[in-house]
DNA sequence: ATAGTTAGCTAAACCGGTTCAGTAGGCGGG
DNA sequence: CCCGCCTACTGAACCGGTTTAGCTAACTAT
């Protein structure tokens, strides 16, 4: 019988008026009288129309999605939890506007960068989340060019047209280098992040001036990726010194979990030897031995955040900055005082 | 000057030819002159002309995307690599393809439903991977009245109609088993993952066959969900009897890292007094200590294969089951002989 | 020589919306 | 009473491809 499909066309047959019409109401736009408007609809809704978003896709040339590309090595991605985080806050707000995310994860940056050009060229995608900033960002350029509407995780370093949505890291890391330095400890080294990525950078940044606003001589930074198998090594050079640290901060906490193995291994008393702290409050943290005393980051409300404004942004044409509150120290057990020697 | 958007009328002016002629060089169909082929992919390239995705997805009812709907509990969500490393494999296979991949996290099961059916309705993939597949599984009726294509990650325990790729996980809590057991352990409990997911009732099933073929007494089992919490909670009450397990087998390596943990927490050493393998071997087993005896379960191959058997089905109307690699035990650090009471 | 194929190609319909120019009718102002 | 203007609405073009019916010319078979 009626198994024929619903379209714009059978909706304003059957309502007695003209398909832009019907589209016109549905949009709800001016220039449809109210009562027409109402017998529009709900032909609409006995039908069951639900407007094409393929065609809607052609005509209007927008696409109703986002994009996420994540450029990370698989080990690192793996480990880290931020990106199931961030996403499940994405899609909150997505999920209500009916629009979709697109995910790419991509081996490296040059593919990272033709994956935007085939996300625009295809139109997959209407606006796009920009995470994992480095120094001198050639996406920010490359977007720029390419017309496509952005939101930056965090500042940027050099100009950029693009609201960005922040959550400060200083605050976190300072919090924890004072309280190391309250409990007496001299000697804190700091396993830092990938300095190509700024957080990586801001992190280690932070940390020495933490150390000199402490009045402490400057700690030991040992460089790496960000992944598991780095802050293992990392740590077991500090370790492996005549002189050690007393106290290790981890810019992300997988790198201060493996670096809890280490000093296990070594037969050094985590916190009684060594304290360390790490970064971002993953799950793990409150289940290792001893509890990981690190620094919130909170991804699903940043997903969340950065969503809104993305959407924003496409709506209005602009949108603010949002700063979020600022990742605060969590204390758990994996610090004390240092040792007397 | 040529600002002019590069259309297929344009290619088919230039070329002097048909707009239709066009399109069946390009999809490179039978009925076009061989010269004028040519000339026709020469003209596009030199016009730099791209078919219009959108106008491609109006006219042939497909959007050359593919699905990912994950639900999950957020913890579980995030403690586990196995869904970043799967999607990087995915990934590997879809760039190629210049298909995209829509990703969908939500928060319960009906949710999950809903999404399919958007997605469907509004076109957006052309098919889906079924992943973390439960008992008779709602969606795979679902997904068949919708007409869907479809990959189960695993094979369901009812009537499918969907290829099935699967990485079979009994041989490796078998050898977990059977290796604990050669140890000398007799007490080896299970914190067994939940009892709603195929994969958790497998583990547990397998568990419980391997105790009985290995001729040991029923050995305790725990359920959990899967998360670092869960596991955390099982492993104090197993360890908290009077009588308590020499060895526990965990459903996954989160929960074991939190299992080392508790074990660590209470001065039960490991391997010494308690032994834990876990499963999946993602990349923190390596560097906890003890380093852990974990099952490996390789999520980015399995991610390749199931891309390639869901392009096959949809390319072919049909696609065979395929069987990776059983998982297999990695030995680390985390098991010994019993102690001696 | 003539009818029947077939290869190569064109024109137009189609996918299902949006948008814009234009028309008809109603109303207020002069 | 006429003009102008606004509102409600229609018809057609448009987005940019794919697909189908049908035409022509050349080639084969009888």
């Amino acid at each position: 019988m009626s198994a024929e499909k619903v379209t714009i066309a059978v909706v304003a047959k059957r309502a007695g008026v003209s398909k832009g019409l019907v589209s016109f109401a549905l949009n709800n736009r001016p220039g449809v009288g109210a009562e027409t408007r109402l017998r529009i609809l709900q032909v609409a809704q006995d039908l069951g129309w639900e407007p094409s978003l393929r065609a809607r896709s052609l005509s209007t040339q927008r696409s109703f999605a986002l994009g996420l590309v994540i450029a990370r090595n698989p080990d690192v991605l793996a480990s880290d939890p931020f990106f199931p985080s961030f996403i499940a806050g994405v899609e909150s707000i997505l999920a209500a506007e009916r629009r979709a995310l697109v995910l790419s994860v991509v081996p490296d940056e040059a593919t990272e960068l033709q994956t935007y050009r085939s996300l625009v060229a295809d139109g997959r995608v209407d606006g796009v989340f920009l995470s994992d900033l480095r120094h001198n960002d050639a996406r920010i350029p490359l977007l720029t060019e390419l017309g496509l509407p952005a939101v930056t995780l965090g500042r940027p370093d050099g100009d950029s047209p693009f609201p960005a949505v922040t959550v400060d890291d200083t605050p976190g890391v300072t919090a924890s280098v004072r309280y190391l330095a309250d409990l007496g400890h001299r000697r804190i080294a700091h396993v830092a992040g990938s300095q190509n990525l700024l957080h990586g950078i801001r992190r280690r940044e932070a940390f020495a001036a933490a150390m000199t606003a402490a009045g402490l001589p400057e700690g030991q930074t040992v460089e790496t990726d960000f992944s598991v198998g780095a802050g293992s090594d990392a740590t077991r050079r500090l370790l492996g010194q005549a002189i050690r640290p007393t106290a290790i901060v981890y810019a992300n906490d997988p790198m201060a979990i493996a670096g809890l193995g280490v000093a296990h291994e070594l037969g050094i008393r985590v916190p009684d030897d060594l304290s360390i702290t790490g970064f971002d409050d993953i799950d793990f943290c409150r289940y290792v031995y001893p509890p990981l005393t690190t620094v919130s980051a909170a991804p699903a409300v940043w997903g969340r955040a950065a969503a809104t404004t993305l959407l924003r942004l496409m709506e209005n044409g602009r949108a603010d900055d949002v700063d979020l509150p600022a990742a605060r120290l969590i204390i758990r057990g994996s610090a004390a005082p240092p040792a007397r020697p």
